[in-house]
DNA sequence: TATGGTGACTAAACCGGTTCAGAACACTGC
DNA sequence: GCAGTGTTCTGAACCGGTTTAGTCACCATA
């Protein structure tokens, strides 16, 4: 019923040549006389010849595909605005090349390492993208044994020759850090990530760095996971202790926004008796209130790059690192000055209501 | 150097068979004595023979995975909950059964269908799954030429024999309605999703048959575009109008978080002056202040479903629809009794700072 | 005129499975 | 003793490309 597509015999018939010369045509390979070439590519063209990626990929060894696996727990997944607009920008680059994508989703980092083995054993992908870098990764020594092709959002803590795409947080980091100083903040604490993963580390050490250099205490530091009840757990926990600190460094939006819930809670008002930042240029962040100061990067960018370079690999060219635009700090109203008082007593959730 | 992995044809060699009984033994298939098949599977185990997806699909012509195309605009995907919690459930159900999830992301409805082609032309998947359907989908058509299976996410509002998973939104919806007029509330608006959307529609007409069978006006609808800026727009109005409504029902939550950093902008506190209830119950929605009363429903198992009802329709098996259980209310902070004036003044901003 | 080289092209192997036609053999019933 | 019926298994075709070895005609050179 329905037409089967035209192959490349089909293409060799009409045009009166053998197969071979036809793939040799169609992949711009010498040996063919210019007039046979166009002929055979305008026969293609008019027959609606489009190669079958099947047999191309048993044929050549390749699966014309990249692999993204992610391991995150679900509730850090949904929220988090990382994941959409970074796959989108790999697909603005994989499409037009004709690549797909095949992504993978586990619900923690044991089923991580299966994942990538049965996208290695089933063929499905030359190459993946690690993302969410941890320490000492596992993964680089995994996709290499796996013959995978790879590339990494970030450097590894080791040495590797797996290239990378990174964005430098650090400046994203120090402007928050420094904007709260100019606000006349002291105690600023830091609701980090997990100290397994490098981005987390990277922020944190940006962090106290900066506090460090401008003489202040960068110890108030609370390490968490990047879900929203983290934040908010770190958040109340800040708020407890003695000469709690007047501006909090968030490691992501949804813990900023969990901690904003928990500090308005309590019944301080933001950023009247507490400054927040966040670091993700959230959408969302822009319209709660009061809207979230935060640190913003061009995530699609990170993909579309990470897929091209990746792409690069796997046909086997010496690729270099590359470097995005600083992550850059967003200011908006959940900053503001110092409080007067010193030591701030701790609002009455009685005051907000009445 | 790496040691190429076993094919058919070593395990017919070391079981001193041909090929094609291998084949028979390690499918299953009549026509294989006892003994020979436990002797080939023995061997094909101790060879560690995995079968090659790519020789299989260019002989069965099939793909052995599924595709999802997104459709969104990045701004609504980052920070929509549903996608993320969607997609690892269905990963939940491809991952065992060997299969893959081809996913495409594209930032307009435009560049959808290039994309189902793509998938199409390139064999990369069996069937897809069509989430977000809208009135007389064109996708419907689209894919029955592509010869692509496919299941979708809700029904289609015109005939079809495309299978689909349903979760029923209405008592959801009816449920935060009821939850409302029981606070007393009698001027209640809605701010749906697009018409365009069959999910934006049912919501509105759930939401405006409970005011009706209420006796109550349902008519204080404003669609927009299930976007934080459209959700803030929105409520923007509605607060605007004389006899502003004491309670808002949003169609998603992202849209309602939006709608209370408006209201909480200009002077309102929620719930005491005013209630707001969102949908789709995400992670995010309990930890702000007030928590979000929201509608929930379990989006991994609408991807479980989907991905398992998806494989039996592309090995040719007769299926009918499935039906999730139905959306409920979850109540938390956001909603309240109705304000005591029946014509609430609008607040100042400056009495919340006091 | 024999020799060699080159460009254009063909034929066939190959990737690793599935599937089909038929061979070999044992068993059954007459 | 023999046709008929299964069962088990083989060999080869097939899916649609890529790639290699080799053929052939043609031209330049010694």
């Amino acid at each position: 019923m329905a037409k089967q597509r035209a192959t490349i015999m089909d293409v060799a018939r009409a045009a009166g040549v053998s197969k071979g010369l036809v793939s040799f045509a169609l992949n711009d390979r010498p040996g063919v006389s210019p007039e046979t070439r166009d002929r055979i590519l305008v026969i293609a063209e008019e027959l609606g010849w489009r190669p079958s990626v099947r047999a191309r990929s048993l044929s050549t060894d390749r699966s014309f595909a990249v692999g993204l696996v992610i391991a995150r727990n679900p509730d850090v997944m949904s929220g988090d605005p990382f994941f959409p607009a970074f796959i989108s920008g790999i697909e603005s680059a994989l499409a037009p090349a004709g690549q797909a994508l095949v992504l993978s989703v586990v619900g923690s980092e044991e089923e991580e390492e299966a994942s990538y083995r049965q996208l290695a054993d089933h063929d499905r992908v030359d190459g993946v993208i690690l993302t969410d870098l941890r320490r000492d990764d596992s993964r680089l020594a995994l996709v290499s044994a796996l013959g995978l092709s790879a590339i990494t959002i970030g450097h590894p803590d080791v040495p590797s020759d797996i290239p990378s795409v990174t964005v430098n947080d650090t400046p994203g980091i120090v402007a928050a850090v420094e904007h709260l100083i100019d606000l006349g903040h002291r105690r600023i604490a830091h609701v980090a990530g997990p100290s397994r993963m490098l981005h987390g580390i990277r922020r944190s050490h940006s962090f106290m760095a900066t506090m460090h250099a401008q003489g202040l205490d960068g110890g108030l530091v609370i390490e968490t996971d990047f879900t929203a009840a983290g934040g908010a757990r770190a958040t109340e926990l800040l708020l407890a202790v003695t000469d709690r600190p007047t501006a909090i460094v968030y490691s992501n939006d949804l813990m900023a926004i969990a901690g904003l819930g928990v500090a308005t809670r309590s019944g301080l008002s933001v950023p009247r008796d507490l400054s927040l930042t966040g670091f993700d240029g959230s959408d969302i962040g822009a319209h709660i209130y009061p809207s979230l100061t935060t640190v913003t990067t061009e995530v699609p960018e990170w993909g579309r790059h990470a897929a091209e370079l990746l792409l690069q690999v796997i046909v086997g060219d010496a690729v270099g690192n590359r470097e995005l635009p600083a992550a850059r700090l967003l200011i908006r109203e959940s900053s503001g000055p110092v409080p007067i008082l010193s030591s701030p007593h701790r609002g009455d959730p009685a005051t907000l209501k009445e």
